[in-house]
DNA sequence: AATTTTGTCGCAAGCGTTTGCAACAATCGT
DNA sequence: ACGATTGTTGCAAACGCTTGCGACAAAATT
């Protein structure tokens, strides 16, 4: 057993006055003598007192920690989304005084079956759901269950009550299309997943609704799609893109993997870019950088989105709004080499 | 207020039992009729009773977690060992019905303190520790305290009592060596940091542990440093070397960073790669796949790690083994288009 | 001087578990 | 048929803390 630290009542023997008063003394009650307030301040920093949580949880209700269900991930792949993402949660908890704690799902278990232990366990005080899907039964459960959560993504009903922080990719592939436009790109190509998550919809919407903008008939665009984390079928896909009859000039990743493998293939059919096509992710993964001739994509900004859920949830927790929150960032562009003017039309 | 789950209390007047049987019959007391046992599991399991961990805490004075205090990292950057190391770690610890949990320090606040009040708050049982510095207060700390924990990496004094997990990079930078002086390498350099941190120092004497065996007075081995997260530093350190009298023909990078910026000052410098230079890097990050040429390096199996240590930690826990636990993983090789056959010497 | 107010503090209950010990009924041996 | 044994259950204390309410003395009011 780890050796205990030391508790109110050895304090308040101590200083010869009851546990109450030490305990109000320490939260600062305004009924306490503020001699005696100091008084207990002291010996409590002398003594090195640390308040044991358990004990606070259980009267308070409260465990002063926020949960994450760490995101199942194939046995030989991580994104650095995890890292980022968590970083940043840390940050905007710590200056509230939360921790974070973390979940893993066991192999075959269900993320909702963890999720449905860890609300109930009364292990956290609110719960944040990254990377949602279209429709996520993690979500129904949670506004069923009025347990305070924010998600990081959006459901497609956005009339469900639920606080949600999402990057604006709506905006960001219109803004990736209007700059092609205005180089002279006429002919688009998507590589998506088909995967039901709300991102790839929002994201081809985005892209969709620009081009309907622009108005423009001569305007194409080719969609492929493959599994999320299934390499080989995105390969595939892309190949089929890329040697098909008509290949786009421009080519949008979903996110940066899904570019970095278009830039690769590209590389492999002897395609020169940006002269022959031009190429944008998301994500701004690091690799995004290194690989040639440099992938042009949007900051997401995963960090600086998980500092503010942390803010949020806290908020959440405390307050419980009547009205859901959320909170829309902008994604910033990232230009760099592997997108250019459209190249002339050979006819 | 999140609504309470139920309690055992009320599981007992609904079986018209006592809590202590109640109790008892859920930990499978041989002392409970089997009968009994039966009906209080269907029960619990029909009303969906999760037991409270802050209650079961109290009096066991365990926590059921396992903390880890993310590294400080500066603001712009998060390496994707955060997120695969905590991944792994998840993965060993959900083995044995244990949470992770995630401390962050305060931007002014310093790493040891935070360990000192999440020790001492009871709020974990365990503690791991990341990325350890050649002497670490930290460590120092939580032996006198008496409390289990891992770190991963090792102290410089490895008579010191503790638990670590380390990757073999005395074995890897020896192998580095080896290989490269096959190919007829002679003029050795080596990007480190100043920060001492003992990986730096384990891979610096791999290095030279490797060169004193060979016992050939022609190598030579050129060491520059910089500050470890200083991009600029080791930017002008690089080059320092690159553009120096005597360039060395091959350059191990400590880690992969480090050995990415080797490639993209020596590509900025003119040099190919790996005609006129060969490098070396080590942990295989992401980037290191696609940074031209692909970077040769060392797969660190951090992931892997974590979840090793995650069990390692437990079995810590439970059994408070006497001697201290190390495991030693070698890393892999991982050949890349990065280095070659030293350049012929013109004269 | 008697009464009310104000300022300080302590008693004791309660949060939901676990667990040593006692209590009781049923079964056994002789 | 009687005490001893076995099997099964419950009582109550304990874990360390918060908090409503009452107790008491000193100060203010009448």
């Amino acid at each position: 057993m780890a050796p205990r630290g030391k508790t109110l009542k050895e304090l308040a023997e101590h200083l010869d006055v009851s546990i109450t008063t030490v305990s109000r003394a320490l939260a600062d009650h305004p009924t306490i003598a503020l001699k005696t307030r100091q008084r207990v301040a002291e010996a409590a920093k002398a003594h090195g007192y640390v308040p044991n949580v358990a004990a606070r949880q259980l009267v308070s209700g409260r465990s002063g920690f926020v949960g994450l269900i760490l995101p199942i991930r194939g046995p030989n792949f991580v994104d650095s989304y995890v890292g980022e993402f968590i970083t940043g949660l840390g940050e905007g908890l710590v200056a509230h005084g939360v921790d974070l704690f973390l979940a893993t799902a066991q192999p075959g278990q269900s993320e909702l079956s963890v999720l449905k232990h860890v609300v109930e366990s009364g292990r956290a005080d609110g719960i944040v759901l990254p990377r949602i899907a279209e429709d996520d039964e993690r979500v129904a459960y949670l506004v069923q269950r009025g347990f305070p959560f924010v998600t990081h993504g959006r459901l497609l009903d956005e009339t469900r009550p639920v606080n949600w922080l999402d990057t604006d990719s709506v905006a960001a592939f219109g803004e990736a299309f209007d700059l092609l436009y205005e180089l002279g790109h006429r002919h688009f190509g998507l590589v998506s997943i088909s995967d039901r998550m709300t991102f790839r919809y929002l994201r081809e919407r985005g892209l969709r609704e620009a081009i309907a903008r622009r108005g423009d008939p001569t305007v194409t665009l080719d969609v492929a799609t493959a599994p999320r984390f299934d390499r080989g079928a995105s390969v595939a896909a892309i190949n089929g893109m890329l040697r098909g009859a008509a290949r786009p000039t421009a080519i949008l990743g979903l996110f940066d993997e899904l570019a970095l493998t278009v830039l690769e293939e590209a590389a492999r059919a002897g395609l020169s870019i940006p002269r022959d096509l031009s190429v944008v992710g998301f994500d701004n993964i690091t690799a995004a950088a290194y690989a040639p001739p440099g992938l042009t994509t949007f900051e997401a900004g995963t960090r600086a989105a998980g500092r503010e859920i942390g803010g949020m949830l806290i908020d959440i927790i405390e307050t419980r709004p009547a009205k859901p929150l959320t909170r829309l960032i902008k994604p910033t562009f990232v230009p760099r080499a592997s997108h250019g003017p459209a190249p002339v039309e050979t006819h």
